[in-house]
DNA sequence: ATAGCTGCAAATGCTTTGCAAGGCC
DNA sequence: GGCCTTGCAAAGCATTTGCAGCTAT
């Protein structure tokens, strides 16, 4: 029998509108099976490499943004030059180690935005996201 | 005798311990005339370049980085890929439209955050960024 | 004079794309 | 079978760097 992990992965591909191909079944479960995660593509293509399952740098990308698209991963945009990639889709925010790039969330329970000014002109709202950037201080 | 503007710009680069060159006062002159601005290197290169200043592309980032260093520009991390330098080195926050990609201020008084965590482990905090992105609603 | 700058072009790092071959329905 | 996916390699961007020549002090 089909055993449980790759039946629900299987489910949130299909749920997505995904053929459930070998590589983004493979990676499905390295992102969602656990805890909350955050992972640059370098990252996840050498867990999975690491896993002995074969897929292209391109195909990791390529699937990052469409598991971002079909809002199961939500992108955080934190230093230039490199996305990361957070399976926590709820509203929280981050901290983020400058130096090592560690990503760390903040549950959203533990940051109060007061008043938000409104939107200018005539655009509105999309989300709005708090990055605490911390260091390690000069030893 | 010495325009004003000018002798101000030197004494800028004076004081953050970099010589005055043309280009560096150029360039000087081109982000802190005027109003606080954010612009990416590509733009603050085409629009030294409009004013008939030669200045390379290189030269636009090294300065950037060398005005971020001293101090006298804030970077702005809002779109993966892409560097914006803000003039406004005062504590505040962003509106980010997405798709013109256009930045706006908000002031750091328009947006109280409340209870913020303490840093985890070893580290400090640094600085808190609040990213509001906004969008034009589909039309 | 000389330490510091600049410009060019090449190199880098991350990400995207074109297209032929392969896999799912 | 037909359409969606994949992989590779090449292309694309934004940014950085090496180094010879120029410049402020």
């Amino acid at each position: 029998m089909t055993s449980r992990p790759f039946a629900a992965a299987v489910e949130t591909l299909r749920g997505a509108g995904l053929r459930p191909t070998r590589q983004r079944l493979s990676l499905a479960r390295l992102l969602f099976e656990g805890d909350d995660r955050h992972v640059t593509a370098e990252q996840l293509h050498s867990e999975a490499e690491r896993e002995g399952v074969r897929v292209s740098l391109a195909t990791v990308y390529n699937t990052l943004h469409q598991f971002t698209d079909a809002g199961l991963l939500r992108e955080v945009v934190v230093e230039a030059g490199r996305s990361y990639f957070d399976t926590n889709t709820a509203s929280h925010h981050h901290f983020f180690e400058i130096g090592t790039g560690a990503l760390t969330d903040i549950p959203a329970d533990q940051v109060s935005i007061g008043a938000l000014p409104a939107a200018p002109d005539g655009v509105e709202i999309d989300s709005v996201d708090v990055i605490v950037r911390v260091k390690r201080p000069a030893h």
